[in-house]
DNA sequence: AACTATTTATAAGA
DNA sequence: TTCTTATAAATAGTT
């Protein structure tokens, strides 16, 4: 891409080694937030220019920390410990599990990201959700006929009182 | 680039966003790869698909290890051993925390539990689960169009070959 | 830092 | 998955 083709090896030119660096390394930290963000993949990215500078890319939401965690549990080469630590990676990743479980049901019921359900089971859940809402409107009509009841009572009473007012200044008067 | 620009965000269809990202990454490994070639320069990149799949580049002549190394020196951090418990526990408290919030939304989502909702925040829950129902009618919809295109698609292939078949025959009897 | 002629990457379609 | 191709994007060399 240019005026013309280079061939892939070391620039000698020191100058232009420098500056085709900061050209690219632009190019590839776009490159890799544009995969990490449309692909929704996680990423890391560490570069060590030859003067020793350092610049990173990490996917947002995570630090580069969790991701080299990550490679280190894939490519086993943290050792592991007899200590409780095994026993909170499992409850980790067991809560882990749930979570993602929990927020697929939750994205399934707002409706959000319903590209992989097949059809049987959106018939599915559009009875559960109409069931629900059926409950909610329960709920709600329930609320209101204790509200009523309440009205009524303070109805009562205040007549109650009244009457009983009216009764008082009467016999004041006569 | 390609037949028409896309915007960077999440793909949503599944399908798509798996080729984006297997052409993507390939394009992202050698743009890597020529960096670090043509400026001499250090690199370690680890990617983590959305399934779980880990693929990695690494600088000629190094190892990811001495990358992740030369990072934890640079950046002050230390990720193996010590004193990674303590992330371990904010990690499971945080998790705890969001598995709990979940949950109860999923408890409003299916209507159990609705004891402690005020009325105001029910009326809320009820349009919230019309619109999901809305969603999930609309989704099925889609997919019925997609099928019905489908059929059609088939279809006219089938009066194609059927024709290309009848002239066949057609001209093997005249 | 800008500019631009070219090369390269890639989205969509097959 | 793989190929093709029209188009968008990156960038080498220049100013």
């Amino acid at each position: 891409m240019g005026r013309g083709k280079i061939p892939i090896k070391r620039i000698e030119n020191q100058t232009t080694r420098q500056v085709t660096f900061s050209k690219r390394r632009a190019g590839l930290l776009k490159k890799t937030h544009e995969l990490s963000v449309l692909c929704d993949a996680q990423i890391g990215l560490i570069i060590f220019s030859t003067t020793g500078k350092m610049c990173q890319y990490c996917t947002e939401g995570y630090r580069m920390e969790q991701i080299i965690e990550r490679y280190q549990k894939v490519t086993g080469t943290c050792i592991p410990e007899h200590d409780n630590r095994e026993h909170l990676y499992n409850e980790l990743a067991v809560l882990r599990k749930e979570t993602r479980r929990l927020q697929l049901s939750m994205r399934r019921y707002t409706g959000e990201d319903m590209s992989s359900i097949p059809f049987e089971e959106l018939d599915q859940l559009e009875h559960e959700l109409e069931r629900s809402v059926i409950k909610v409107r329960e709920r709600k009509n329930e609320l209101l006929q204790q509200q009523l009841d309440n009205l009524r009572r303070k109805e009562r009473i205040l007549e109650e009182e009244n009457s009983n007012m009216y009764r008082w200044v009467s016999k004041w008067f006569n």
